[in-house]
DNA sequence: GACATTCATTGATACTTGTCAATATCCATT
DNA sequence: AATGGATATTGACAAGTATCAATGAATGTC
């Protein structure tokens, strides 16, 4: 298991974990969030909670701004646009005319 | 650690590996490949690709099609579905304007 | 300064996952 | 049925990760 180098891979790697997906559903509702609020919504200690707050940091999801005693997190639109272009990009393929089809299943073996 | 059942987590984590997102990429361009040809572009061995195609079957990206020796893969559209269905709902969150702004920094404590 | 509160870090532990060698299974051809 | 090629499965191992208790660092209040 190597260490991920992928940028879109680490973007989907950081969400791809249920308390880090309900900390950016909820930032996507209210927009910006206190860090404290977090430990209601996710059943998990406060130690937890900040450590998926670095992931989501570090793979570029958030970002955090301190106002005195507490730090409030917002998404990034840059991570937004991103995501949303992988989303794009991911689709059912090509489409396959009946000569396609037949093709594929005519030939000898699979292109190499 | 608990085990993941949430079907978004799912089809998050099953995209957020190098090699998946190879194999996604590569049926959106050509739609339709053979099981046979993903161990060119992925640099595994065969159970590998053969493990990680039995992760995208599980989770509901692709779907697989017996055709004598080989088999072929694509990308169920419905997956495609789900994943922009998220990538819509993930945004920077709803818009501050001057006066939430002024009210979030004056106020005593987050909401609760 | 002393104290309380918020958040981050450290260290330990249990669980999950990616990988491959070896082996099995399925299909087509001879 | 015997052989060969394409995939899947099994088993084992190394590495990654989610979790929390304990502790530290920063800020605000008295």
């Amino acid at each position: 298991m190597r260490r991920q180098t992928d940028p879109d891979v680490l973007l989907l790697q950081a969400a791809a974990d249920p308390t880090r997906l309900a900390i950016l559903r909820q930032l996507s509702t209210d927009g910006e969030v206190c860090a404290c609020d977090f430990t209601a919504c996710c059943d998990v200690a406060q130690p937890t909670i900040s450590h998926h707050l670095k992931v989501l940091r570090e793979s570029g999801w958030v970002t955090s701004e301190r106002r005195g005693t507490w730090i409030w997190y917002s998404i990034c639109p840059d991570a937004v646009t991103r995501f949303r272009g992988m989303a794009g990009e991911i689709s059912p393929g090509a489409p396959r005319p009946a000569t396609v089809l037949a093709a594929a299943l005519s030939a000898p073996a699979p292109a190499r």
